[in-house]
DNA sequence: GTCTATATGCGGATAGAC
DNA sequence: GTCTATCCGCATATAGAC
């Protein structure tokens, strides 16, 4: 048996602080999107990540920076998401946009640590952030895709149906009920089978 | 100097119990619109209703029952607010339940609290409860004021939009930020002026 | 009906070893 | 780069007086 086999059994796996960094960035993701940032504790993150508690906040500094850099870090990969979207072509902008905003969902929490982040506009710290995160989506509907302002608030508020519908886990009342069923078939037109087959993986998790 | 003022300096003003709990309810959808049902504390809670902590505590059984009745009551408050918009006649149906629902902002933290039980789905004792309020809204809509499933759905999207925007407090950037106007002017075809002025009001107490 | 005092547990953060 | 041990504060909940 080799010393590789070794330091896997007792893993000390260490690793680039950027790669790392990445790791826990994605777990903190899916915590913070499953708990919000009060209810996620850092020891639920440095599990998730495989990490101690501690080295999380080491090297975030503060749970508070760490919530912050997750829903940055979010907001980076739903515009880099939508600008792809838009160098493919004119055709359908909307109907694909809105598309692409439903693969999100496959990173898990990503959309709802910033839906967490939106309902925390009352902070001092987060409240700007989000906001200003906000603003940036609006502004590239309004500015890069060419929305007008109604456009980009329809856009928007089928956005926010969305994010709530996942949140509440609707898709567990899926067979259960109709309403529910009806529901979630007027709200996603296609995709609906990604967010069911996304809610049996979490409901396996849990 | 009479007992009457002695007793006003050191208030122990007893209530009737029903009259103290809707006192606390309506402290504790506030709180809780604010921080969500875990950034809020028991004791921000009752210093908001007057009382002391364990008070509240003692009166409810735990935190997490009493944010179980916090949302619940809202959701009587939505309900009743729409059934009396219903009773008043079938023109315009969908704007003045629109408009009944904004005028809900009112009620400070009502709207807000029930938002925050919609992105904790994943809460064994929570996430049922809020699916079900949510479903119970979907089911009045349908049933009883008739709207066919695009049409709640589009209900649905509007009102989760105008919670985020208000969760987010994007009211306050309505000055500084041309974006920011020119959406809230978007969502809100009327009410505008409540918005702001709503969030006026809490920027000061906080 | 309401309070004060307090027990208890948990979570964020720090110190320091390896 | 990563861990173990641990401190400290805060929040929920309990006990019991008034």
């Amino acid at each position: 048996m080799s010393n590789a086999a070794v330091s896997e059994h007792q893993p000390i796996p260490r690793m680039k602080s950027e790669d790392r960094r990445e790791l826990i960035l994605e777990a903190a993701t899916g915590v913070f999107g499953q708990y919000g940032y009060y209810g996620a504790t850092t020891d639920q993150i440095a599990r998730a990540a495989g990490v101690s508690q501690p080295y999380v906040v080491r090297m975030f500094g503060t749970k508070e920076r760490l919530f912050i850099e997750v829903i940055e870090r979010a907001l980076v990969f739903i515009l880099r998401s939508f600008r792809a979207v838009l160098a493919e072509g004119d055709q359908d902008l909307r109907a694909r946009l809105g598309s692409a905003y439903v693969e999100l969902l496959r990173q898990r929490g990503l959309l709802l640590s910033l839906m967490h982040s939106f309902v925390l506009g009352g902070d001092p710290v987060i409240g700007p952030r989000a906001r200003q995160g906000f603003l940036e989506v609006y502004a590239f509907l309004r500015d890069e895709a060419g929305f007008g302002p109604d456009d980009a608030n329809r856009f928007l508020e089928g956005g926010m149906l969305l994010n709530t519908l996942v949140g509440l886990r609707m898709s567990d009342e899926f067979e259960t009920s109709d309403a529910a069923n009806e529901m979630l078939c007027a709200a996603l037109p296609q995709k609906l089978d990604l967010l069911l087959e996304l809610g049996k993986s979490q409901q396996a998790d849990a």
